[in-house]
RNA sequence: GCGACCGUAGCUCAGUUGGCAGAGCACUCGGUUGUGGUCCGAGUUGUCGUGGGUUCAAGUCCCAUCGGUCGCCCCA
């Protein structure tokens, strides 16, 4: 019974909840972020890959990640007859993809392996604040085939270094702080103050992530009814993890085994660093990091903006000294990060630390004043054009002042204009959007005026 | 999965005790020749999330449902 005179009905574009979707000018920001970690990553000697956004389901849960998280691949079209479960799924992660990649393509890689991979990804999870279901993450990894040296861990925080200096200088992201700790040395301190179970070690290490968050007087209560520590010995190691913020801090605490391992190793990375030429003080190392993914055995990194202290870590990542035993039996240990982009960009614009700019990538509209020109407006563009210089023709049959509206709402920094008396000339008009400058150019040095 | 709050124009929101659906921004046109942003004038824009109930009358009250935001958990 559809009413005849009803208007012509539309699907209400709305947006996905936790599927964030940019602006052209916004997204131009964003890519300008990608070109740097891209071109870093690749000055370091990382290599791309790229692996399909779906993986088999027994591939993404063997590490035992929830089910619930993960989101599943099946088809509208199936019959009703026909099992709707599937083996298929969206990864979660980069790290899970590139260790199944590494064990199939073993015999056809050379090690150690730099890979970077730049792909977005899915969480079934509630959206929040900063938290998308839908995300872009940046990682790089070293895997070793058997051993993996030091200088590895090192590297990694060199190269998040190099790529958070150039957020800075380039897009006004501001200064920040690597924080690296060491799963050993964690450890160790939690064994001598009481943590013997599994249990109460994963306990401990949660309860210690939430440091920043809950307060110390609510960690040393969780610690003390979930870990099983007295509460002086819960005391004594908030103590201890407060104290430290360089390998000398380490020094006469040596009270396991396990945590002189993980003291020798983190000597050896700040070494490292320092022949690395990473500023002092860049890393920190920070006793209270830990980091919740179980895979981590050593090393581990956290990356903080100054002016986003908020948002948390906006680039995590660690080692892991086994990362591919689901998948075969060859030992691959590795070290890699990955940068949150999505959300180091998304909270960067709502802080104001980053703002849109144009919303094209052309820096320059040609207008057409006369569609009698229109061959001549063409050909400077051409000319712009094979110059380098990025450069827009306008289409539309309208007023000049409809033309400068238009450069103006979309960030042109110049338009050319042309009519009958610059023809005759052999001139064109250059005018300045921002400054409201306007000049009179020679046609033949259009490109050298603009570019 | 658990909890709190919120759904009105493209966007941000107002809407009083239940009584004609509103503002700002944006958009379109105009302010006479080939010049944007600022200013002035005019105009367009609605399934009040959806379904049901109460009522002479519901954007407003009640129920359900869907969606959104923010916490918890976990993480980038």
């Amino acid at each position: 019974m559809a009413d005849s005179a009803s208007p012509p009905s539309v699907v209400k574009p709305r947006a996905i909840s936790g599927f964030p979707e940019w602006l052209p000018a916004e997204r131009l920001v964003e890519q300008r972020f990608l070109d740097i970690i891209r071109e870093t990553f690749e000055r370091f000697g990382f290599a791309p890959i790229e692996t399909p956004a779906v993986e088999r389901r027994e591939v993404l849960t063997a590490k035992g990640i929830v089910d619930k998280e993960i989101y599943a691949l099946s088809r509208l079209a199936a019959a009703d007859d026909e099992d709707p479960s599937t083996d298929l799924a969206l990864h979660f992660d980069l790290t899970v993809p590139t260790a199944r990649y590494v064990a199939q393509h073993f015999n056809r890689l050379v090690f150690p392996f730099r890979r970077y991979q730049i792909q977005k990804v899915w969480r079934g999870e509630r959206p929040q604040a900063g938290r998308f279901r839908e995300f872009t993450q940046c990682d790089i990894d070293i895997i070793g085939n058997g051993a993996l040296d030091l200088l590895a861990d090192a590297e990694i925080p060199a190269v998040i270094d190099a790529v958070f200096s150039r957020f800075a200088a380039d897009l006004g992201t501001g200064g920040f702080v690597i924080r690296l700790n060491n799963r050993k040395l964690l450890q160790g301190l939690l064994e001598a103050a009481g943590a013997a179970t599994p249990a109460a070690l994963a306990a401990a290490l949660r309860a210690i992530d939430a440091l920043e968050k809950v307060g110390r007087d609510a960690v040393a209560a969780e610690l003390v009814r979930d870990a099983g520590l007295t509460a002086a010995a819960a005391d004594g190691l908030l103590d201890r993890l407060a104290a430290v913020t360089d390998p000398a801090g380490l020094d006469g605490l040596a009270e396991t085994a396990l945590f002189e391992e993980g003291r020798a190793e983190v000597a050896q990375v700040f070494d490292g660093l320092a022949a690395l030429g990473v500023p002092a003080g860049r890393v920190r190392l920070d006793l209270t990091i830990a980091r919740g993914l179980d895979y981590y055995t050593g090393t581990v990194y956290e990356t903080v903006l100054d002016a986003l202290p908020g948002i948390g870590s906006v680039c995590s990542g660690g080692r892991y000294e086994n990362l591919a035993s689901t998948y075969t039996r060859q030992t691959l240990p590795g070290v890699g990060i990955s940068i949150g982009l999505s959300r180091l960009v998304a909270r960067a614009f709502e802080a104001g630390l980053i703002a849109p700019g144009p919303a094209t990538p052309a820096t320059v509209l040609v207008t057409v004043m006369d569609r009698t020109l229109l061959a001549d407006s063409l050909d400077i563009a051409r000319r712009l054009r094979a110059a380098g210089v990025a450069t827009e023709v306008y289409t539309e049959p309208r007023k000049l002042a409809a033309q400068l509206k238009y450069a103006d709402a979309k960030g042109f920094r110049y338009a050319v204009i042309l009519g009958e008396d610059e023809k005759a000339a052999g001139t064109v008009q250059m005018k300045d959007l921002k400054e409201g400058a306007q000049t009179t150019v020679p046609l033949a040095e259009v490109a050298v005026h603009l570019g």
